[in-house]
RNA sequence: CGGGGCGUAGCUCAGUUUGGCUAGAGCGCUACCUUGGGGUGGUAGAGGCCGCUGGUUCAAGUCCAGUCGCUCCGACCA
C-alpha cells in the first residue's frame, strides 16, 4: 500500500476526550474515531489489526475443535424471558420494536440465543460435544462508556459455547479454552495472566479471567511468583489469619475524648497506637437495610465479598444521615459496642483483637479496650478484607504481587443454568433425557487491540507487536524528489510485496521527518529507509520500533533479508 | 444513578467574570516560495447555526430558564 493512497487521518494534537493512553493513540494515529459515546468507527489501519486478532482467535478456535458460525444481533424477547434475564439485564440492554410492537434486544450477550439454536437441532448424545463460536458485535448500554476501547456500548467479541454431556465433558472442554487463551493471547504478544474469577450474571461456578497487566486496569488481581495461585483481587480469599497479636489481660472498657479525631490514622496518632487495634466499623446500605461491616484499623473492605456474603443486588455506604440516626453520632465514631437494631458482620480478623479501639457511637468519643466477645458478639464472621501485596499465598506462602489488568477474556463453566431453563436436552445411551452441560468462553477483540496499546507504546506512540500490527514494514525515502531514492524505494516495495510481506510505501511528498515522526505514532514494527547517504553506499537503513538503535544492510538482497528478519521475529509469538 | 467540569473553526483552546463595532490564536487544510534524516521557514487564502430551544435587553458567544451532548470522580459492570 502507498501512504498516498492509504487513509490514515493522523492528528497533532490528542483530542480532549481521550483520557488514557490506547485512547489517545489510537485516536492520533487514525486508527479509530469516535461516533457517539462507547461507539466507535474503525478506520483501515484499526480494521486491519482487528482482523489480525480475530485470524489468532479463530485459528486457535479451530484448532482446540470449534465451529464458527454467525448468530443474531437482533433478538426476539421471549428467548430472554424463558432465562429470565430479560428482566435480570435491566437498563444495560439496549431494546427496540418492530413495527409490530414486538419487543428486540441488541444482543449483549449471546448464550440465550445459542442455546435456542442448539435445543432445536441436538437432541442426541452422538452430536455433542459441540464447541460453536461467532466473532460478533456486543451491545451494552454502559452507564459509563470510558477509556475509549476499553468500555464501549458498541463492542466486538469473540465468544465460544461448549456443549457436553456432562460435568467431564465440560471439564474438558474448559481446559481446551483455558490452552486455547493462553496461546491466543502469547501470540498477540500480551504480558497477561489468567485468574480466579467469580462468574457474575453470566453464572456457573468456576471462571478464570485473562487480564492482560496494564497500568490502567480496572481491575486488579493478586498473583504468586513462586506457584501459580492468581486471583482477582475481588475474590483473592484472605484465608490466613495472622496470629501476631499479643496475649494481653482483657482490661476494663473506657471511653476517651477524640474531639475531631475521625480517620484511623487521626484516631492513631491521637492515641498513639498502631491500627491494628483498632476495629473499624463501617455502615453499609444492602437493598435498603442497613448493616454494619467490622474490619482491623489497618485493612481494607473488600465490597464484593460482603455483597457476595449477603447475597444482595445493591451495595453502598450509608448516608451521614442515616448513620446519625442509626449510631447517634456521625461517621468517624460508629463502633460495635452497643450498636442495635443492625446486624454485625466482622472479618476473620476481628474476633482476634485484645483491647481494641473503636467509635463509642459518640460525636467526639472512642472506646478503648474494646473485647470482641465480652463488649460485642459479631451476627456473622467471614472473609471481608481486602488482600494486599506482600500477604502469602494461600497456596504455597510465598509473598503475594498486586497487579492491575485490563480483562481480555473470561471462561465459565456454565453447567445447566441455560440449557434447564430454556430446555436444551440430548438423549443419553440408556434413552434417558438430560440437560446439556454448557461453558462459555469470550474475548474482547477491540479491548485487546487497546489492551495491545496500553502494554506496548512509549512517548513517540504505537509499538505493536508483528503479529498484530496494521503492516509490518514501512519504505520511508527520505525524498521522493531524490529520483534515485525513490525508485530504489519502489523496487524495494516491490521486492517486499512479492514476497508477501504486508509493507507501506511512503510516496508522498514530505519531510522526512514528519514521515518518520508519523510512522512512530502509527508504529509500524518495521521501518526501511532510503536516503541520499545510504544510497551512494548501497545500503539501506534498518529499524525496528522497539529498538532503539539503526542498523545499515546492503540493499543487495535486502528483500530476502527483511523476510528473514520477520520471519525470526514472528517465532516470539507462538 | 449521585457529584463535578465542559460545549466557540477539522484539532487544542482564548474571549463569557463586568452584554456593545465585522468573534480570535496556534496547529491542521489550500496555493506558491523555501527546506529536505525527526511534525522546516515564509507569504497569501478558505474555513464559524459561539450545542439546541425559549426568555431578558436597544443590543446576547457573554445574563436567565430549559434541553441535548461530551467528559471526570463515585456507584455499577458478561
Amino acid at each position: 500500500m502507498r501512504t498516498s493512497e492509504l487513509w490514515v487521518p493522523t492528528l497533532r494534537e490528542t483530542p480532549a476526550e481521550a483520557e488514557v493512553v490506547s485512547h489517545k493513540l489510537l485516536l492520533r494515529a487514525g486508527f479509530i474515531r469516535k461516533t457517539v459515546a462507547g461507539i466507535y468507527t474503525y478506520l483501515p489501519l484499526g480494521r486491519r489489526v482487528l482482523a489480525k486478532l480475530e485470524q489468532i482467535i479463530r485459528e486457535e478456535m479451530d484448532r482446540a475443535g470449534g465451529q464458527e458460525l454467525v448468530l443474531p444481533i437482533v433478538q426476539p424477547a421471549e428467548i430472554w424471558q424463558e432465562s429470565g434475564r430479560w428482566e435480570v439485564y435491566g437498563e444495560e440492554m439496549f431494546r427496540l420494536q418492530d413495527r409490530h410492537g414486538r419487543h428486540f434486544c441488541l444482543g449483549p450477550t449471546h448464550e440465550e440465543i445459542i442455546t435456542f439454536i442448539v435445543r432445536n437441532e441436538v437432541n442426541s448424545y452422538k452430536q455433542l460435544p459441540l464447541l460453536l463460536y461467532q466473532i460478533q458485535n456486543k451491545y451494552r448500554d454502559e452507564r459509563r462508556p470510558r477509556f475509549g476501547l476499553l468500555r464501549a456500548r458498541e463492542f466486538i467479541m469473540k465468544d465460544l459455547y461448549s456443549f457436553d454431556r456432562d460435568q467431564k465433558g465440560l471439564k474438558e472442554s474448559y481446559q481446551k479454552m483455558y490452552q486455547a487463551y493462553s496461546r491466543i493471547f502469547g501470540r498477540c504478544g500480551l504480558k497477561f495472566r489468567a485468574v480466579q474469577a467469580d462468574s457474575g450474571a453470566i453464572g456457573g461456578d468456576y471462571s478464570h479471567e485473562f487480564m492482560a497487566l496494564a497500568a490502567v486496569g480496572e481491575a486488579v488481581i493478586v498473583y504468586c511468583r513462586q506457584c501459580d495461585y492468581a486471583a482477582n483481587i475481588e475474590i483473592a480469599a484472605a484465608n490466613t489469619v495472622e496470629h501476631d497479636f499479643v496475649a494481653e489481660t482483657m482490661l476494663p472498657i473506657k471511653e476517651v475524648s477524640t474531639p475531631e479525631q475521625k480517620t484511623v490514622a487521626e484516631v492513631c496518632a491521637f492515641l498513639g497506637v498502631r491500627p491494628d487495634k483498632l476495629i473499624k466499623t463501617m455502615l453499609y446500605e444492602a437493598d435498603g437495610q442497613l448493616i454494619a461491616a467490622l474490619i482491623r484499623g489497618d485493612r481494607e473492605l473488600n465490597e464484593f465479598k460482603l455483597q457476595k456474603q449477603l447475597g444482595c443486588r445493591e451495595l453502598y455506604l450509608a448516608d451521614q444521615d442515616k448513620v446519625k440516626m442509626i449510631t447517634g453520632a456521625p461517621a468517624g465514631y460508629i463502633g460495635p459496642v452497643g450498636l442495635k437494631g443492625i446486624p454485625l458482620y466482622a472479618d476473620l480478623e476481628v474476633p482476634y483483637l485484645v483491647n481494641a479501639i473503636a467509635g463509642a457511637n459518640r460525636e467526639g468519643y472512642h472506646l478503648q479496650n474494646v473485647n470482641p466477645g465480652r463488649d460485642f458478639i459479631p451476627d456473622a464472621v467471614f472473609d471481608l478484607r481486602q488482600v494486599e501485596a506482600g500477604e502469602p499465598c494461600p497456596h504455597c506462602g510465598s509473598p503475594l504481587e498486586k497487579a492491575e489488568g485490563i480483562e481480555v477474556g473470561q471462561i465459565f463453566q456454565l453447567g445447566t443454568k441455560y440449557s434447564e431453563p430454556l430446555g436444551a436436552t440430548y438423549t443419553d445411551e440408556q434413552g434417558q433425557e438430560r440437560p446439556i452441560v454448557m461453558g462459555c468462553y469470550d474475548i474482547g477483540v477491540s479491548r485487546t487491540m487497546a489492551a495491545a496499546v496500553e502494554q506496548c507504546h512509549d512517548e513517540r506512540g504505537i509499538i505493536w507487536p508483528l503479529s498484530i500490527a496494521p503492516y509490518q514494514v514501512v519504505i520511508n525515502p527520505s525524498s521522493i524528489r531524490e529520483h534515485e531514492q525513490y525508485r530504489t524505494a519502489e523496487t524495494l516495495y516491490h521486492e517486499l510485496l512479492n514476497l508477501g510481506v504486508e509493507v507501506v510505501f511512503d510516496d508522498r511528498d514530505e519531510r522526512a521527518g514528519m514521515k518518520f515522526v508519523e510512522a512512530d505514532l502509527i508504529g509500524y514494527p518495521l521501518r526501511l529507509t532510503v536516503g541520499k547517504r545510504t544510497l551512494v553506499q548501497g545500503t539501506v537503513d534498518v529499524k525496528w520500533r522497539h529498538e532503539q538503535q539503526e542498523t545499515t544492510l546492503p540493499r543487495e538482497g535486502l528483500a530476502e533479508r527483511i523476510k528473514e528478519m520477520l520471519t525470526m521475529e514472528m517465532e516470539k509469538y507462538r
